[in-house]
Parts: C-alpha cells; sequence; structure tokens
DNA sequence: ATGTCC
C-alpha cells in the first residue's frame, strides 16, 4: 500500500500552485481510490505536460480545465436589487417561498423570474419557482427529482369500465406498478435510453447505471402515483382532433429515481463548493455552464430527464398491454428541470422546479388532488411567467400537519363522497392537503387553456 | 425526492 497522495507529490510533479492542486486532489478522491498512486502521478503528468489534450475527457477534463483556466474562488456578493419577476395567484403564496424568490433574484447570474400560482416553500428556490439566469445552471433550482414529470394516455376505452371493470383495473395497478424505496419490476425491459453515451463518458454517471436499470418503470414514493381516471375532452380544438366527450386515461406523476437523486446530490455539493455564496442562499450555488462541471451537470441532468420519461414510456407500455387498447393521445411534460430559452432577445437558462413548461401552444398537464380533476392545458407563451405555469394545486398543508391533524377515517370519507379507490397512499398525501386546483387554474388564466380535464378514479400510491 | 450523511 502506497501512501496517500499529497498536494505536496504534484508540487513535485509540477503543478503550479492554484486551484489546480485542490481540483486534482478532490478528483482523484473521487474517482481514483483503488489505483496505485505511481499510476496516477503518471497519468497526472501526462495531463500537466499536454492539457490541451484532456480537454472534455470525462475523467481528466476538469484537472485539465484547472491547468489552462485557474480560477479564484471567491464570495459572490447579491445584487442590491431584484432582477424583474412575476407572481401569479400571490394571496395564495406563503410569505417564505416570496422571500425565496426574491434572494434568487439578487443572484448575479439571475436574469428573471416568476412564481407560479402553486408555489411553496423549498430548499434554495421555492416549489413553484421558476428562474432564468445567464450562463449558469442552479442543481437546486432544478431539485432533487430531476425530470420529475407527468404522463397521460388516452385511451378510447367507455368510460363505464372505470366502474364496470373496477376489479380488473384496480389489479392491473396492485400488481404491475412498483412503488416504494425498494420495489422493482421482476421482468425488465430494456429501453434505448440506457445506449446514452452519457452513462460511459461520465464515471459518476456511469456508476449509476445498474441501479438505474434494476429500477426502470418503478415509482418511488412522496406524491408520485398512477391513477386510472375519466378525460374530458372540453375544446373542439385540441390537439388530437378528438371529439368532444369522455375516455379514460391513465395518468403517472414520477421522476428518475435514484440516478436522478445522486447526480442532484452529486453536482450540489460540487456547486456549494465552487460557487460561496452567503449562507442564506448558498443552496443556490451555480455551475458555469461553460465550466466542465456545468456541462457535465447539463447532460447528466438531461440523461436523468430521458431516464424520467424511460420510466413513464415503460409504465405505459406495460398498462397498455394489459388493457389491449392503442392510445389516441399522450400527453408528457416535466416540472422539474431546466431548459435553454431565449429571454428578453437573449439566450438563459430557465429552471423550472416545480413548474410546468408553457410556451406557445405546447401542451402539458396539471394534476389536481385524488379527488379533484386535473388540467390537459395548452401553453399561452406569456413571457412575465417565462412561459410557465402551475405544476399542480400546490400543498396547504405541509407532511407533518397532516399527520397532526387528518385522520385515516376522514380521509376515507372524502375519497368515498368522489368514488375514489385508493391502493396505498399515505395521510400525508390526502386530497385536503392540497389547494383547490380551480382557484390555481384561475389564478393562470393568463397563462394556459385547458382543453380537457382528468378526474381520478383509482389510484395507487406508496404507502 | 432519495439506499433519507460526502
Amino acid at each position: 500500500m502506497g501512501k496517500k497522495l499529497s498536494g505536496k507529490d504534484l508540487i513535485k510533479l509540477g503543478f503550479p500552485k492554484n486551484n489546480s492542486i485542490n481540483v486534482t486532489l478532490g478528483h482523484i478522491n473521487r474517482y481514483h481510490k483503488r489505483i496505485k498512486k505511481e499510476q496516477i502521478l503518471t497519468e497526472a503528468k501526462k495531463v500537466l505536460l499536454n492539457p490541451e489534450n484532456y480537454k472534455g475527457d470525462g475523467v481528466w477534463g476538469k484537472v485539465a480545465e484547472s491547468l489552462l483556466s485557474p480560477v479564484e474562488v471567491k464570495r459572490h456578493a447579491l445584487k442590491t436589487t431584484r432582477s424583474p419577476f412575476a407572481i401569479y395567484g400571490e394571496n395564495e403564496i406563503d410569505d417564505q417561498a416570496k422571500y425565496q424568490l426574491y434572494d434568487a433574484l439578487k443572484l448575479p447570474v439571475a436574469v428573471a423570474g416568476a412564481l407560479m400560482p402553486d408555489a411553496h416553500t423549498g430548499y434554495g428556490l421555492p416549489i413553484g419557482g421558476v428562474l432564468a439566469t445567464q450562463d449558469a445552471v442552479i442543481p437546486y433550482g432544478v431539485g432533487v427529482d430531476i425530470g420529475c414529470r407527468m404522463c397521460l394516455t388516452i385511451y378510447p376505452i367507455p368510460v363505464s369500465f372505470l366502474k364496470g371493470k373496477k376489479h380488473q383495473l384496480e389489479n392491473i395497478l396492485a400488481e404491475h406498478t412498483k412503488f416504494g424505496m425498494y420495489e422493482t419490476h421482476k421482468i425488465k425491459h430494456d429501453h434505448e435510453v440506457f445506449e446514452r453515451g452519457e452513462f460511459t463518458t461520465i464515471p459518476f454517471v456511469k456508476r449509476l447505471k445498474d441501479k438505474a436499470y434494476k429500477q426502470l418503470g418503478t415509482s418511488g414514493g412522496g406524491n408520485h402515483f398512477v391513477e386510472f381516471g375519466e378525460v374530458t375532452i372540453t375544446d373542439v380544438d385540441n390537439a388530437w382532433d378528438l371529439p368532444v366527450g369522455s375516455y379514460i386515461g391513465l395518468l403517472s406523476h414520477s421522476g428518475s429515481r435514484g440516478l436522478g437523486a445522486n447526480i442532484a446530490k452529486h453536482y450540489t455539493y460540487l456547486a456549494t463548493k465552487q460557487c460561496p455564496l452567503p449562507k442564506h442562499v448558498q443552496q443556490l450555488a451555480w455551475l458555469d455552464i461553460n465550466t466542465h462541471d456545468g456541462q457535465e451537470y447539463w447532460l447528466a441532468m438531461n440523461l436523468a430527464g430521458d431516464y424520467a420519461k424511460a420510466c413513464h414510456d415503460d409504465i405505459h407500455r406495460r398498462i397498455g398491454k394489459l388493457l389491449g387498447s392503442r392510445p389516441v393521445a399522450k400527453i408528457e411534460n416535466h416540472h422539474n428541470f431546466a431548459w435553454k430559452q431565449e429571454v428578453n432577445g437573449e439566450e438563459c437558462i430557465v429552471h423550472r422546479k416545480g413548474a410546468t413548461p408553457a410556451a406557445k401552444g405546447e401542451l402539458g398537464i396539471i394534476p389536481g388532488s385524488m379527488t379533484a380533476p386535473g388540467f390537459i392545458v395548452r401553453g399561452l407563451g406569456n413571457e412575465a411567467s417565462l412561459q410557465s405555469a402551475s405544476h399542480g394545486a400546490g400543498r396547504v398543508l405541509s407532511r407533518r400537519k397532516c399527520k397532526e391533524t387528518l385522520t385515516r377515517s376522514e380521509v376515507k370519507k372524502e375519497l368515498k363522497a368522489h368514488e375514489v379507490t385508493l391502493i396505498g397512499g399515505g395521510i400525508d398525501e390526502a386530497p385536503m392537503a392540497y389547494k383547490d386546483i380551480h382557484k390555481v387554474m384561475a389564478n393562470q388564466q393568463e397563462l394556459v387553456e385547458v382543453l380537457g380535464t382528468f378526474t381520478p378514479k383509482i389510484v395507487r400510491m406508496d404507502t
């Protein structure tokens, strides 16, 4: 066993006395724990002599960058004024969430922001917060569940089946969806997402591939669900030329499972290390999009987003097969993600943390609660909202408050009144935990138009 | 949200 590699070894090798030493040590710590010291030093020497050759390299790219353009890590000061912003449904939003947005708007990289009518307090950026930045991506501006999304499939099946075939539908959800931290499908399906290069070129992501494969098509926990319900198309001019009327729909809500959670955690850690901020906004640490880490996060984030979609694909494919019906429409959208988007004529990075993209003509689905309809929407491209809308009704009771104040029988009664069957589901996801979706929709009429509704009837959640 | 501590 050789001695642990230290900064002195690198200086002896000829490394300049700037941040490249720290970057290299941190890097070796992460990726080379099991490799012999001599071998690492040989490689490090090669990078030191020809850093240009290692630019963009998954393993040594970051070290090369620190040699080519060393940076001083300095504390960023906040601006004294806020970038422009808009708040929708202001009276329904708690002050804490607004203060969180105000803080974010003072970041030197902030360009504009918005708060959706379902907003509430979160880590860093509030849930329901939208933030446009210049050349910077904030991992906590995307959130822990990268690519968390909605997917609605509409089937040409008579809605009477929701009652007539209730037990079969219940059985499909009970047997063919997987919830909780550990449950996975016994029969694995493959998906093209696993052929993606990021799984081999980004060493950190490579380690997550096996688990991602195991978790494909699982839903996880928290507020995630898979449910059957009644779709009502109300707009004649809908996107699918569907006759106005009722259909059976399958709606799922889930994200990128362990893959996204680990990516979020890793890059948040890196951002915090290299972007020191005043303590109360430290969680808004960003990665410069033109650095190795920034580029890597962008790729990893997009991979997690595509993986989240793959999970919904898998869920809907499994269930569609059991239903034996061909879908007539499918609507899906992320609501925890960052996009490149033009804001005031400048290309920006727009973070939506619990907000639905609502560019002009863009389709999306905004869920209500177990006992309240969700809405199929078409974006109006409202610039003040940065082309966004709410991602649901938003919580009115915290999880803790639910456990303190609500009873099982109360929830049962509420479900019965709305003829909703629930499989699983904790008290903290009770319908009463959510704001009135109708009020939320009324507060965002400038942001989206409604094409139809989805009313849940058989709901499956984690226990 | 998540093998719920990098």
